[in-house]
DNA sequence: CAAATGACGTAGC
DNA sequence: TGCTACGCCATTT
């Protein structure tokens, strides 16, 4: 499969995480059927046209925490962006016992 | 073409 | 519980 191809599947996966809900880079690599490319997860959401459908704020990493540097622009942007869409951060993490999305 | 990079994950200590 | 080391691999330098 190429590159190309896994990055379609990957905003499809993306795309279908439910509201209120969140999902982890591996888990959506894997959801993907390319275990091994989480990174490609983080590099792919990087290069997000402005304006772009994808919830991206709904990937989270492993741990439950919001990728960006704490404090960062970006991590506030997207802290409020969860809110607004139901999910709460305890202790600067997203509870992945409550919110991860699994099909 | 070699080396560095990165919105990651996991094992080991 | 936290930190360090690797493994990983498309992209970029």
């Amino acid at each position: 499969m190429s590159s190309a191809e896994l990055k379609q599947r990957l905003l499809q996966v993306i795309g279908s995480i439910p509201k209120g809900r969140v999902s982890t880079y591996g888990d959506i690599a894997r959801m993907a059927g390319a275990p091994n490319h989480a990174r490609f997860v983080g590099t792919l959401l990087k290069n997000l046209p402005t304006g772009s459908k994808i919830p991206w704020q709904r990937v989270i990493n492993s741990k439950g925490e919001i990728a960006f540097p704490a404090g960062s622009d970006n991590w506030i942007r997207q802290q409020q962006r969860l809110l607004a869409e139901g999910v709460v951060l305890t202790g600067g993490k997203v509870s992945l016992r409550q919110y991860r999305w699994q099909p």
